[in-house]
DNA sequence: GCGACAG
DNA sequence: ATCTTGTCGC
């Protein structure tokens, strides 16, 4: 029995929910798992950034999922990984972590080097009970994780300045469950959000140094590449 | 009941 | 996520 703030990954893998219920039980059960204590590591770190993003092709119910390792200060490419199942859960806003998860838990298992931060597509913190995929793949693999995601889902917000870096609250009501995030000078905002074991400020730091040429992280971006490639070929 | 809704 | 041509702009 897993005892408070400690879970086994590969026992969540084989308890893996059967419906929508049962998915939102395991949410609530791993929720209390979250580290929200540690500030996460520091922007220019020596170590490796990891992106992971999945693709799908729905006629044959397939998934493939990338894990691009870049180096956190130069963000060059350091190591690359790929892995391809079958998908195991459907899309249900709020749920989207049954979706991917398993293969992208696969894709990391593969990187030479074990990530010192793994950037998510979606949410962290940011969700309707606060564990988003950032927080369920950060609780099942220890590791430092936050959430970049392309669209305020359900939260509100008021548009950041103009300028690169400028942020503003996302909100849940009064609740600050994340920021939108200007990467590009007058260009749509990204919306950041904690996932395990980093802060807020260190997520947008992070996120804004990836973020360099273009409105999404450079992790983000490489391992959306390669997840196409990796289902165009499977 | 109806609409909204990360990827 | 995915389906998809041209087109405006650097």
């Amino acid at each position: 029995m897993d005892t408070p703030g400690t879970i086994s990954c590969d026992d969540e893998l084989r308890h893996w929910p059967a419906d929508e219920d049962q998915a939102r039980a395991v949410q609530d059960r791993l929720r209390p798992c979250v580290r929200l204590d540690e500030s996460g590591p520091e922007p220019g770190f020596e170590g490796t950034v990891v992106g992971v993003d999945v693709a799908y092709d729905d006629a044959r119910d397939v998934v493939a999922a990338a894990a691009v390792a870049l180096d956190a200060r130069t963000r060059a490419v350091v190591d690359e990984a790929t892995a391809v199942g079958q998908v195991s859960f459907p899309y249900v806003p709020g749920l989207l972590a049954f979706r991917e998860i398993p293969t992208v838990l696969d894709a990391l298992a593969r990187l030479t080097r074990t990530p010192d931060l793994v950037v998510c597509d979606g949410y962290g913190l940011a969700h309707p009970r606060r564990f988003g995929l950032a927080s369920h793949l950060g609780v099942l693999t220890g590791l430092p994780t936050i959430g970049v995601a392309k669209n305020p889902f359900t939260f509100r917000y008021e548009p950041p300045g103009p300028d690169r870096g400028a942020t503003s609250p996302l909100l849940d009501g009064a609740e600050e469950v994340g920021r939108a995030l200007r990467t590009q000078k007058g260009v749509k905002p990204v919306f950041v959000s904690v996932g395990h074991r980093i802060d807020l400020d260190r997520a947008c730091a992070h996120t804004l140094h990836l973020a360099a040429d273009y409105r999404l992280p450079e992790t983000t971006r490489a391992a959306d590449s390669l997840c196409r490639r990796a289902l165009a070929s499977a």
